[in-house]
DNA sequence: CTCATGTCAGAACGACTGAGATGG
DNA sequence: CCCATCTCAGTCTTTCTGACATGA
């Protein structure tokens, strides 16, 4: 993952740029959650129970891109620090609804700023225009490829 | 890794497209080294045998930015496909002087063919100036964090 | 004594798979 | 009978750590 010294064949390389700079994204990302003791799994949730409302925990899943085996451990996580509640669902007895609590939600917001900075400091030598320009550009390639 | 219905606080995150963009990349990377038996540890212990020339492990693994443990087991898999020569340094008898070989330099060449055609599918939705720009703000965001 | 090297064994992590129990 | 859900156990990768023997 070292960057400095790399062949001039790979440096060049996008794929290789991505993989490196999503290496430094992702250590940046969990470090910063770590620090507020969250995951990016915790986000994901958190962000698809507010933005889509409560759900079962497949369908959770489903939404945040997180494999139904690990939701199970992440509400789990989540229902143990009072970030959402995990119900029965009188209507289907397989499932447990999953809904955001007040303070999940405060939660939630919190680490949206923690998000954001490290959005910032890991874009920090691009101007706004490029930052723009490279959100369109990959969700381009992302579309595409879906 | 599901990029579709994923939460909008998530598909607009530079640091989760910049993950689903690297994972897609590697993917297709991946597949296709692997269809000539390859692997990306592979590619770079080649690129940099080629660009900087023979070297011992631990100084090939920090060109290409591998792990030295991870070294032993790919110049095993390229020196039994004759890609590349171990030879005890006469100076120093620590070590291993690596060396591409004649069929090591063709290998190499047909999977940089191979790899440029991945990038071609994976960017193609992009314009060879939107490409220029992507690999250029990559590499100032590395810079950036060396 | 120290440090670097090559080697191996295994930890740590994350994504994913399989199966079982429950219920629609 | 077939399918969906929740859960747990465990596999499969890749990346990295630790330890060891050898030798500079």
């Amino acid at each position: 993952m070292d960057s400095k010294g790399a062949p001039a064949r790979l440096r060049g390389t996008p794929s290789w740029l991505l993989g490196q700079t999503a290496l430094l994204a992702q250590r940046l990302v969990a470090d910063r959650l770590g620090a507020e003791g969250a995951r990016r799994h915790h986000y994901a949730l958190l962000a698809a129970l507010e933005e889509f409302g409560p759900a079962s925990q497949a369908e959770l899943g489903r939404r945040g891109g997180v494999d139904r085996s690990d939701v199970v451990a992440t509400v789990n996580a989540l229902s143990d620090r009072g970030f959402v509640e995990r119900s029965p669902d009188p209507g289907d007895r397989r499932r447990n609804v999953v809904t955001l609590t007040r303070a999940g939600g405060e939660h939630l917001r919190h680490l949206t700023g923690v998000l954001a900075g490290a959005q910032e400091t890991l874009l920090a030598p691009l101007s706004d225009a490029e930052r723009q320009d490279l959100v369109r550009m990959l969700t381009s390639v992302l579309e595409h490829h879906s």
